[in-house]
DNA sequence: TTTGCCATTAGCCAAAAGTCGAATCATGGC
DNA sequence: GCCATGATTCGACTTTTGGCTAATGGCAAA
């Protein structure tokens, strides 16, 4: 139990090249720190429940068994002591604006170099909110379908989030209940309980609600 | 039976403001243009299998019964000869190029000025493919993916499209029965349909591969 | 006219989805 | 230690889905 002052970060990324990039510029920026890694959506939750008091968490937006802000809004309303900075590919602006609105503290493009990245990891480390150059934010107001689909997320257990992911793929309940080494009865009650949360009668409500989070164009009005 | 030389247009969008002025171009482009309206997709697919000798349609991607790319595509594969131009408030380069790739003759956002249009609408009446200024078109590619699910969609008949689209909404056979005004077995019979002609299991995949039509981020590989 | 295709419906059946109530288990507070 | 709370689990029951067969009428092309 000899608990050390080192900090915690938890790099999740299904890309293994990417995870040990990041790793260097974390141990490039702070001495002895402790990085945990997570390349699925099961392990992300397994190390975030295991460690709720790590210091910072880097989050790909696409890993297997997540796709768009789903995780991210999951993961920031559960655990708002857990500062986090997406790392993805797209880098468009309308993506990098609804990740800070989703509560990102910063945003790294896969493009960016080492410097720069590390950069951007000492600014939040600072509690600055890190952006790419170029890029402000102007309005900060996330749609609002967006926020109630983002509030009902965070309302799920980590059981639910896992089953409603699933859904989101297309799974029957079977074949959920398989992967997940329960039983069919568990994972209906499980879906019930989501259908509740998310106040939608039935599956493909509810998997439209979270595709609302996948990253899509926002919609202009006329 | 005197059916005269007169050019047939259709205009499909739920805004009757825009329709009007649409309207007000063409009849500044054409003389004696005949023009009919559409605001919704029951009402588009009524117009549209009524007058399968049209000239041009103005389609919305966005309209109560559809949304994204769906109609586009199930119209361009169905009705090869009717050429279409896109109007939508979504300018991105992204939904232009996907747009063409659709089979749009063309592409005017929203934001235009008459002049603007009515240059677009001689344009296209005259073979052209037209496009916003400063936009090009690079890769001609569409996501096989998306390839796939346009080229299911072609093969659907217009009733199964119609269901195809609410069963998107997440409403029960029942639901879509009565708005119909048909039995919940019509229903089941087109959803079995559906479901064989898109090559998928259940319902929410059906659903799943929709969504994939509507507006949405290109996913950059890292 | 004959031949398809489409739309419609019924009926039957198996599978999947969804609801309810209840047991178990862990965890944190008193 | 004991209790309350909530997560997880599950079986029984009802409703919805989906597959299959079969029959009807309309409509358009060969």
């Amino acid at each position: 139990m000899t608990q050390d002052e080192q900090s915690t970060f938890i790099v999740a990324d299904d890309h293994p090249l990417f995870r040990e990039a990041l790793t260097h510029a974390i141990g490039n920026c702070v001495n002895g720190a402790r990085i945990l890694e997570a390349d699925s959506l099961a392990t992300l939750q397994d190390v975030v429940e295991a460690n709720p008091g790590a210091d910072l968490l880097f989050l790909d937006l696409h890993m297997p068994g997540v796709s768009g802000f789903s995780a991210l809004a999951y993961i920031r309303n559960k655990h708002e002591s857990l500062p986090t900075v997406v790392v993805s590919a797209m880098d468009e602006g309308s993506v990098i604006r609804r990740a800070i609105q989703h509560g990102a503290s910063g945003f790294i493009p896969k493009s960016s170099s080492i410097r720069t990245i590390e950069s951007a990891i000492r600014a939040v480390l600072e509690g600055e909110v890190w952006l790419p150059e170029g890029v402000d934010l102007e309005d900060g107001a996330l749609d609002s379908e967006e926020a109630r689909t983002a509030a009902a997320l965070s309302s799920l257990t980590p059981h639910q989030f896992r089953v409603l992911m699933m859904l989101s793929e297309g799974l029957l309940n079977k074949q959920i209940a398989f992967q997940l080494g329960v039983s069919e009865a568990t994972i209906k009650a499980h879906v019930t309980a989501i259908l509740r949360k998310m106040q939608v009668t039935n599956r493909t409500q509810a998997v439209l609600a979270v595709q609302g989070l996948t990253a899509k164009k926002p919609e202009l009005e006329d």
